[in-house]
RNA sequence: GCCCAGGUAGCUCAGUUGGUAGAGCAGAGGACUGAAAAUCCUCGUGUCGGCGGUUCGAUUCCGUCCCUGGGCA
């Protein structure tokens, strides 16, 4: 096995894995966690929730054999988790490693959760459902305009920076509002992610295009032969229809296929490019991010 | 062989009562502060099946041929 070109961190500097998905993020920070007596903590909005394993990439149980890893399977998806709550447990998980004399080693794809870990967040105001409900409830007898024009009259610096049609904002910009009385856009104008609370180094695995869309195939294919459409059946007939996961890449064409919109025949390809547009996000936020990318050849044949 | 319906962007299709055409999806780029695997924004020239004809001008009308699907034999 050829050594890794990683340094150990330094007191209090955190490691993240970070990288599109299927590239290998798992597979690095096992590697780094078995260098340096490391403790993973997954950063992952799929994988927090219990039950959805087939198609999120949940470490095996021999991978979690090879490091403890934290914050996956600990959510129930009827009761989503968000940002605010993985920051809390994630800022708490790492002091408890090192308490531990061990090392905290990030690791995932949700880069939001990663910066809210990182810089903390606005303090706006909790999420609350039954505001969400109602927002929703306006959009769809009035029109996502409408929603738009409501938050143009309390935060008119909210409204101007949000298209009208980009209803999870306009509906968590005027949320902050209703229950705080306070403009989302006085809040996050005030916290700007300027102050770190934690020096961070992010590392991750380089692949090429052609390289990931294989991976990405390969996965999806694996995935599906792991039971992931008896997954999903089984999840929906427990009513987990509608749960936020069953919303995400992958696991939304699968419950099309089993609801009956989308011949099986079709599905492999449905989540390849679901997938690939994903990744296409992924990249634009990593895009300035200051990551060392190792080579797949650092550990891919080891 | 005959009859019908089609052949238009990578795919599914719309459209032009004749002035060289546009949606969705795919693809590319971007945004992102308590839903983030979510949500949203931007980007559309292609022998309009081939060849002839009519016309100032044809993807559009006419003829013919080819291909696909369906029906009749």
């Amino acid at each position: 096995m050829r050594r890794l070109d990683v340094a150990p961190p330094e007191e209090g500097e955190v490691l993240a894995v970070v990288g599109p998905t299927a590239s290998g993020k798992t597979e690095l920070a096992l590697r780094l966690a078995e260098a340096f007596g490391g403790e993973i903590v997954g950063a992952d909005s799929v994988q927090i929730y219990r039950r959805f394993d087939a198609g999120s990439g949940k470490p095996t149980a021999e991978e979690r054999a090879r490091a403890p890893y934290h914050l996956v399977d600990v959510a129930d998806a009827r009761e989503p988790f968000d940002a605010a709550r993985f920051a809390t447990l994630a800022e708490g998980l790492l002091g408890e490693v090192r308490a531990r004399g061990r090392v905290p080693i990030v690791c995932g794809g949700t880069f939001l959760w990663l910066k809210a870990l990182l810089f903390g967040l606005a303090e706006g105001a909790p999420s609350s459902p039954e505001l969400r409900a109602r927002h929703r409830a306006i959009a769809e007898r009035e029109g996502r305009a409408a929603l738009h024009a409501r938050l143009g009259e309390v935060d008119p610096a909210s409204a101007a920076r949000l298209a009208p049609n980009d209803f999870v904002r306009v509906s968590r910009a005027l949320e902050v509002f209703e229950l705080s009385g306070r403009r989302l856009s006085d809040v996050q104008a005030a916290h700007g992610f300027r102050a770190p609370r934690h020096r961070a180094r992010l590392v991750g695995v380089l692949r090429s295009r052609d390289e990931l869309d294989a991976r990405i195939s390969a996965r999806t294919r694996a995935f599906l032969s792991a039971g992931w459409v008896d997954e999903v059946r089984a999840l929906e007939a427990e009513g987990y229809g509608e749960t936020r996961p069953m919303q995400s890449v992958g696991y939304r064409q699968v419950l099309e296929h089993v609801r009956g919109g989308l011949p099986l025949g079709e599905l492999s390809t449905a989540v390849d490019r679901a997938t690939r547009i994903f990744v296409r996000r992924q990249r634009t936020w990593l895009r300035d991010q200051p990551v060392h990318w190792l080579p797949p050849s650092a550990f891919d044949a080891a």
